[in-house]
DNA sequence: GTCTGGCACTCGCGTGCGAAGAGTGCCAGA
DNA sequence: TCTGGCACTCTTCGCACGCGAGTGCCAGAC
């Protein structure tokens, strides 16, 4: 076990760190800090910090810097979650509440996630899996086939043009569109396959297939996780730390172009509230040398999807960390309130 | 004017510093392409070329690099467009059919383009100004709200809600569903607003109020451009040549952020073929040490967007221009087909 | 026991210098 | 008009050197 002081060590370590970006030394910890030790005495705690692991120096004879253990160190235990002023809660209202849909929103979500933290911002569109059905539309583009147009509750749009088996005639069409949205409206998606499956039966035999094939295309539609969107932007802040890990942005972009990763990096966070994954705690190794904070939002008290940042693992966390957080909790608002 | 002989060393220049990025020197030239003279002789000729203003020296006793204007003089006299070979159309096309939406094909050809020229790839969502409408859906979400779905030929759809003046009933709305539909469907865009003119008349005093609204909200969608869309990929490819000016790369990933700056790159390339724009012919700051390279592209005869790549002035113009020109084809292709 | 001051030691980094190499410009001759 | 040769310029690279930051350890003080 670590002493207190010797926490307080690591900690004054990473807060200089994530200020000067400069490896830390004995004496410039007690002159900023007052620590009320001797550097002698921090150079003891030093070398019992960087026995354990917390810490490490690039070369001999130079000063020290955070491991990923010691930064996750100091995440759960030495610093909490820094709160947003109250002029910035403000300002992150008002740059919200000017959006007009939900790609407006998302779109200003990112903008302003990737300015308060001056890192890449990502987020998730509001996922489907977890949203309700607002309204089903079925339309008739030629005798065979039909387009269906799903409306989500946070306003997400998704439509399908399916080729049916056999012509369906606009009467039918209508009939199943009634029945349909009789029937989906207003419920949950994960209700949805048990409540539609027996409709089928209640049209003539020869509908019967188109109907099973708008069904199945709906229930796709409802459950396909590989439509997950999401927005990346401030890909110009990488650049801020590029000229100490020129070779590092390279990977860190590949990745960000990978929808897949990024959507199971964010997927990966199953704690309630901010998440932090350090260095290499993520399993994408082109981001083995960043930190992902992120958090769930949504539009009732439910997260319906996630968003966060992305930035070197040496980046300022409780301001990340509440940032993130209270950007969460806007966006959730605005959505609610739509 | 230029003696034949001097053409041919800018367009050598330009080969062997594209190739190697490094400058180019006389005698090296020489015995990369058999121009038949001395090195002596050549560096008369880039002596006058200098002059010119088609090449500079970085340092005095380098190599010569081409400037911009020489890289222009070589793209409109020099150089051609390089032909796709036929494996590489075959792979563009199979590589686009896949493609399940709209979506899809934008994600598919920018990943493509970027993974084809190695640079960083833009397109443009096919534009509504210039498309035709598939279908109009009006949806009532509540007495005095509707939904406007809008279905164009190229596959996008937009939505609007729309606060009506006053209620309208299930009936009225199904009339002026269908008296829209019948109007404007496979029309195109800016032909709409005299086809729906006298429409609100042929209803009831008390609906004309929110008929009005709902056309005006119709129309308002067709019109406005800044909704218009783009998607770009393949920004990791910066870092290729991020050694050699790790400052340009920040002012360039800004560029990118913004919307708006990519839109009005596009856009302002008038020529029905291939554009190019070479450094500080970009009215965009970030973007003097870019080229930018660019095509129209559709689903009939007509362009109805564009799509193109941003890379360093030292690019492959002749590959650059042959793979943007044939992607803009197959997507057009594409597009028509489905 | 724990902390402190002192001291020797280790490296990384910046500087200056010299040699090497690439490339140019110019000139006289074919 | 082209060519070969020559002197000159500059950049780059390697290397030695000195400086300074920072460490580790030890003996002594509280």
């Amino acid at each position: 076990m670590l002493s207190e002081r010797r926490l307080q060590v690591l900690r004054a370590i990473v807060q200089d760190y994530v200020g000067t970006e400069e490896p830390v030394g004995s004496k410039a910890l007690t002159e900023r800090h007052n620590l009320g030790v001797s550097p002698a005495t921090v150079r003891n705690d030093m070398a019992a910090l960087e026995e354990e692991g917390y810490i490490a120096q690039p070369h001999t004879s130079a000063g020290r810097i955070p491991t990923d253990k010691g930064y996750r160190l100091f995440v759960d235990k030495l610093a909490g979650v820094k709160p947003m002023s109250p002029p910035e809660r403000r300002a992150i209202q008002n740059f919200l509440e000017g959006a007009v849909d939900l790609d407006d929103v998302v779109a200003r979500t990112v903008r302003l996630l990737a300015q308060l933290t001056r890192q890449v911002a990502i987020v998730q569109y509001p996922s489907l899996t977890r949203s309700t059905v607002r309204h089903v539309e079925l339309l008739s583009l030629a005798p065979a086939r039909v387009m269906l147009v799903l409306i989500t509750d946070t306003g997400r749009v998704e439509q399908r043009v399916i080729d049916c088996p056999a012509p369906i005639g606009e009467t039918s069409l209508a009939d199943l569109r009634a029945r349909l949205n009789s029937r989906v409206a207003g419920r949950r998606f994960t209700d949805v396959p048990s409540l539609v499956e027996d409709l089928p039966e209640a049209f003539e035999v020869e509908d019967r297939g188109t109907v099973s094939t708008v069904l199945s295309t709906l229930l796709e539609t409802l459950v396909e996780e590989n439509e997950e969107r999401l927005m990346i932007g401030g890909t110009a802040n990488l650049t801020r730390f590029a000229h100490d890990f020129p070779l590092t942005i390279r990977p860190v972009l590949e990745a960000l172009e990978e929808q897949v990763v990024l959507l199971k990096l964010l997927g990966e966070a199953k704690d309630p509230g901010v998440t932090v994954r350090i260095g290499h705690e993520n399993a994408h190794e082109g981001l083995n040398s960043t930190s992902v904070v992120s958090v769930g939002y949504g539009s009732g008290g439910e997260a319906v999807a996630k968003l966060g940042v992305v930035g070197p693992t040496r980046m300022d966390y409780p301001g990340t960390m509440g940032a993130v957080r209270a950007v969460a909790r806007y966006v959730g608002q605005i959505l609610a309130e739509s």
